[in-house]
DNA sequence: CGTGCCCCTGAACGGTCATTCATTTGCCGG
DNA sequence: CCGGCAAATGAATGACCGTTCAGGGGCACG
């Protein structure tokens, strides 16, 4: 193989309809987000994202530092966004961990369903970040992490879950991100041409949780 | 950013030792895997992966056609034998859905823990293969995921599952999806070093989803 | 009409990539 | 010691990458 191949092959841009309606520096955010989410940040090019948005190469750096920078600017507003609507979402749902912990699941798994493509790239692709550029998503993620685990330590301790323990003080650690893995990985398999809606795949979910954490009715 | 950035540091190669121990092709497979693990398929190259064995980057081509062939010839090894072992622990567990649901966690939950850097090439980097190499390897993973849906359908047709439902037939592919994204993706975080041994991540697993599918003692 | 200014262009730069291939190496049975 | 052959070398090839930059609109404002 001299000459470089499609390996994912590009599902195509949505039409030259609407590019110049938004200003051109959400232009190039969304058409990075589709090229990134369909073919992976490394093989996209940054002649591929502009000429998504009718654009040449040059052009992108009045924009952003660098392709890096981008990148960046993308996970970090997603990352961002979904910190706010975990927070949001168990906040709103009182005081008893089993309604926490449902909103929350329900809440994770709806945003996983509906923004497909900015969890994907999100989740698969800030790998590719320095480390400097990477510190702060990290530092969320682990807040969500840690919004899961206070759930279940509130509800262990109150007597409303009891879930399968292997005595060690990380259980509820590992718990967390077993049911994290699981809303998260949604977006790499669920179409909205299925036959489960979001709203119903939150509830199984949620279901789902409960019962794995051994709640009491 | 006009020089490349080691973007994920590579961890380093285990030692001058025993490069030289086993033939040539298997410490060239030996050395992907460990590359493609730490910082993905695209941004390694042959001659980092030669290097690592000791040899220089032509050597490659004596041994494979190409580096995408070398990625899907490791990949499709791993994938192989996963199938087969997750046969293996259905048909040695009995007729009861509930043990072999059991089985089939604690294998696929453990083989993920002790084969990390295995489970996280096939999973992460499968994207990279084209169209043709790729097939096989999704036909496999769909084998796996049908296993757990008919454990599913066995245990709900008898009644000892009993499974949140939204109603549609599409229930049980979702809920078999949800676990192995659970299970699989403890590839992504378990660390050997941990608080948790690799058997009782395997139990604390199984345990979740028996519940989760509602399982009757 | 002129003057800035923002934004875009497209060629150019320095670099890296996978792959090829003529040549050399190292090992083997005889 | 000799031929033969599989395997390794490392320079060469052709392509493409992210980024830069000098030049050029086009549009608002005086």
């Amino acid at each position: 193989m001299t000459k470089r191949k499609p390996v994912r092959t590009a599902i195509g841009v949505p039409a030259a309809a609407e590019r110049e309606q938004r200003p051109p520096i959400e232009a190039i955010r969304a058409a990075a987000f589709q090229q990134f989410a369909e073919r992976g940040y490394p093989v996209v090019t940054v002649r591929d994202i502009m000429k998504a948005c009718g654009l040449t190469q040059g052009a992108l750096y009045n924009h952003f530092k660098s392709k890096d920078e981008l990148l960046h600017d993308i996970i970090a507003s997603t990352q961002g966004e979904l910190e706010r609507i975990c927070h949001q979402a168990v906040a709103g749902a009182g005081d008893d961990p089993r309604a926490k912990l449902a909103a929350f699941a329900r809440v994770y798994v709806m945003r996983h369903c509906r923004l497909r493509v900015e969890a994907l790239v999100a989740n698969r692709e800030i790998g590719w970040l320095d480390a400097e550029r990477v510190a702060d998503i990290r530092h969320s993620r682990r807040a969500i992490r840690d919004i899961v685990v206070a759930i279940l330590r509130q509800g262990v301790e109150s007597g409303l879950f009891v879930p399968p323990l292997t005595g060690g003080r990380q259980d509820l650690k590992a718990i967390a991100m077993a049911l994290l893995d699981q809303w998260t990985h949604v977006s790499m398999w669920y179409g909205p041409g299925g036959e489960i809606a979001e709203e119903e795949m939150a509830q199984l979910y949620a279901d789902m949780a409960l019962r794995a954490v051994g709640s009491r009715p």
